[in-house]
Parts: structure tokens; sequence; C-alpha cells
DNA sequence: TTTCAATAAGGAATTAATTCTTTAATGGCG
DNA sequence: CGCCATTAAAGAATTAATTCCTTATTGAAA
């Protein structure tokens, strides 16, 4: 009991959780050209990343290495999927179909990463009653009889200034945990978890290094 | 000199400028409720952020703000998007037309925050010389007759497995910033700028924070 | 069998980032 | 006119993240 409330204070801190993905496609790579270890030192190496880091990182899951020989390709693949939540597929809303919407409606890669996007919600009324990729466009009025259905996750894909209040009525819809495509800041109840991924805030890094250089 | 090399050196933390699009957003609805001034302490009570937080990033931009008022909204919001760069429109190439980078191609947010994509590469002779979204799309093999249109920014959207050779000849090509959607970490001469963004990494941050609550 | 080099892993030290504290300024109100 | 509340901004303290250091292990080579 004590220990499992520690573990859950204590969370993998996020900059390790988000390098993990990356450490996985280097490892099925591996995989791919017939490895059967790999070890911190020649990930590091090839990612150009501290090599401590790499230990650190795995360290948080269950994993163990060998001295001198590193780590298992093939059980490394299967914790750290695991881990990272991948092969539980977890069904997903969407709201907002617009571009970007769109666009991740008709991306598969996001069901080799355990999200399936189940239906989607929209007010455009050339979309609404169609579907796309498979999946179904219902009108965002009529969301909450979908509540029953227990979907956790909600992906926000809708213009800024519509943010904050759909994510409003995403919560009185039973989502817990919403993905956050818009630059907004939205303000839920402490316990739903938002994700925010501005697909435009790397843009402003990498302007930025690259005017500085200048 | 002296001064200018500083600057160079201590660059702008990444976390601050990735945080300040947001900013972006929320003092552009604020204008468009006809505010003439925000202060930090609204920025930050209405973003669920800490208002130190939003002075300290405010501060690294040419922005002064006015004690007991805050910042003027209109030079607010022309000084962030000028730092950011935001208003010069950088021309790109995109690398990959999957459905990554096509949903990319058809984004036209991207041209709100400075960035055209003028043309994408693929090996797909279904899509090759065909055009999608006013952009035309050529085979990978004539990249290299492109080098003298001096586009420094390449936009990485192709499998993993082909990540790290197409960067390669990106580079070649005279491309100084990548902006890299593979969850591969490429590896590049130094002075090359690489922004990693990788779609599905929130996705596990997402998932850990998920499941760790039961 | 012995030595050597490569490794994981834990902890210490360092560095980066965030939050807290203090100071000075100033518009609005009595 | 004088006080008060609000603010920006600079610097200090704290916290989080990364990198460095040490130890123990072990496969491979001598």
């Amino acid at each position: 009991m004590e220990e499992e409330n520690r573990k859950k204070r204590i969370l993998v801190p996020e900059p390790a959780l988000r390098r993990m993905p990356s450490y996985l496609a280097y490892i099925k790579l591996a995989r791919k050209d017939g490895m059967k270890y790999v070890s911190s030192t020649h990930i590091a190496r090839d990612m150009g990343v501290d090599p401590t880091q790499v230990t650190k990182d795995l360290s948080y899951t269950s994993i163990v290495g060998k001295t001198r020989v590193g780590y298992e390709v093939e059980p490394l693949i299967d914790e750290l999927e695991n881990f990272l939540g991948f092969r539980i597929m977890d069904e997903a809303y969407l709201f907002g179909a617009g571009s970007l919407g769109m666009a991740l409606l008709h991306d598969h890669g996001l069901k080799q990463f355990g999200l399936k996007v189940v239906a989607a919600f929209d007010v455009n009324p050339e979309i609404v009653g169609k579907n796309f990729g498979g999946v179904p466009v219902y009108h965002v009025d009529d969301f909450l009889q979908f509540k029953e259905k227990g979907i956790q996750i909600g992906i926000l894909t809708v213009p800024v200034e519509k943010a904050q209040e759909v994510a409003h009525w995403m919560v009185k819809g039973g989502i817990r945990a919403i993905w956050n495509f818009t630059p907004v800041r939205i303000k839920v109840e402490e316990d739903v978890i938002v994700q925010n991924t501005s697909l435009y805030a790397p843009l402003a890094v990498m302007f930025n290094r690259l005017h500085s250089k200048e």
C-alpha cells in the first residue's frame, strides 16, 4: 500500500517518457537488422544522446539489462510497448474535424501506437453524418448521448475560440484525458489529464535557433 | 560584438519558446474581446500557469510591460509574432508525402505561422508529378537539382527506416534546419538545426498518466 | 585460468528550469 | 493629495533534470 502510494506520487519524468518512443523506434530498427542485444552505449552513440540518460530512462520500466551485453531486443520491445501503453488499444473521440482533425482521422499511424478513433464530432453540416476513414462524424450537440460508451480519451482539434468550451463539454461527457492540439491552455478539473501538443510550438523553437545563428 | 556573442550563446530556453505560442493565442483572443492591456497575472490565472513564469518568458523578447497595467495588447502581439518568426514567411521542402506529409501539405495553418511548403519529394510513382494543395511533388532523386533555390528548411515525414538516409541528402542539398516528424533521432552535422516532433511521444505521456491513476 | 574491456545501475554532482521573494512604480480611489 | 492594490522585473531559493562518478558484473581474449 505504502509502496503503491509512493509509485503513484513519484511519476516518471515527462522528458523521459517523451524519449522512450524514439528508443523503441531505434530498437525496432536494430531488430530488423537481426540484432539480439542492444546496449545503452550503442543506442546513445547512434542517437547522439548521453548513454547514462538511456540507462536511466529505461530503468523506469521493469527492464533489466545484462552487464557487458546490454538489453535483449525482443523483451525490450515488448516491455517498452507495454509500458508506453502502445499494446492495449484505447478508443478515443475526436472533436473538430477541420484540416488537422481530418488528417488524424486518416492517419493509420495512430493505431500502431494504441489509439483508435471511433467517432468524430463537428458542427459543419457538410461533414456531419458522413464517414471519413471509416469513422462516423456526429454533431457536437449529440455528444452527451455517447457518455455511456465509457470512452475516456478525447482529441481536441477545434478552432482556438472554441477550445475551452468544447473541453468543458468533453469532461461533462466522461472524457478523462484530453489530447489538446490547440495552442489554448484549457482549464479543466484537476483530475483530468491534459496533454498539450501544439503543432506550431516546435516551429517557434526552430525559427529562433535558425535566426539566432546569423 | 561582445554583447552579441553573449546573446548568441545564452539561448532562450526551449520550454519558454514552446510556451510563447500559447501566450500569443491567448492574447489574440483577448484582442478579439476588445482588451487593450493584458497583465501576466491575468494570463497566468486564465491559463493555469505561474504568473512569474509568464513575466520571465515574455522578458526574453524586447517587450516591456507597464507597472500596475500590464502589457499593451497590439504591440505585444506584434513583438511576439516577430520574435517567434511567424511574420516572415520561410519556405520549406517536404520529404515524404505519406499520410502525415499529405496532411501537412493540405494544412493551411502552417502559413499563419510563417511556413510555406513550396515543394514535396517522394518516391511513390502514383503521386510524383502531381499537385497537392497547390504544392508539386517531385521524385526524391531530383532533389539535388533544387539546391540553388536556397531553401533552408526541410520537413521530414518519411518512414522510420528511410529517415537517416533522407536526412543526409537533405543536408547535402542545402537544408539547414530539419523539422523531424519521425521518432528517429537523426544524426547530422553539428550546425544543422533539428527539431524533433514525434506525434506519438505525447501519447506515451498521456497513457502513462492515465494508467498510473488506477 | 587470468586479465581486460564493456556494461548496467545506483548515487553524487552539476546544470537547467521553475517558483518564490523583494523592490519599485503607478493608476485608481477615498 | 495620500494611500492602497496591482503590477513588472530582477534576483534568490528551490526543484527538476541531466550528466558525471563509482562499483560490481561478466563475456571474451590472452
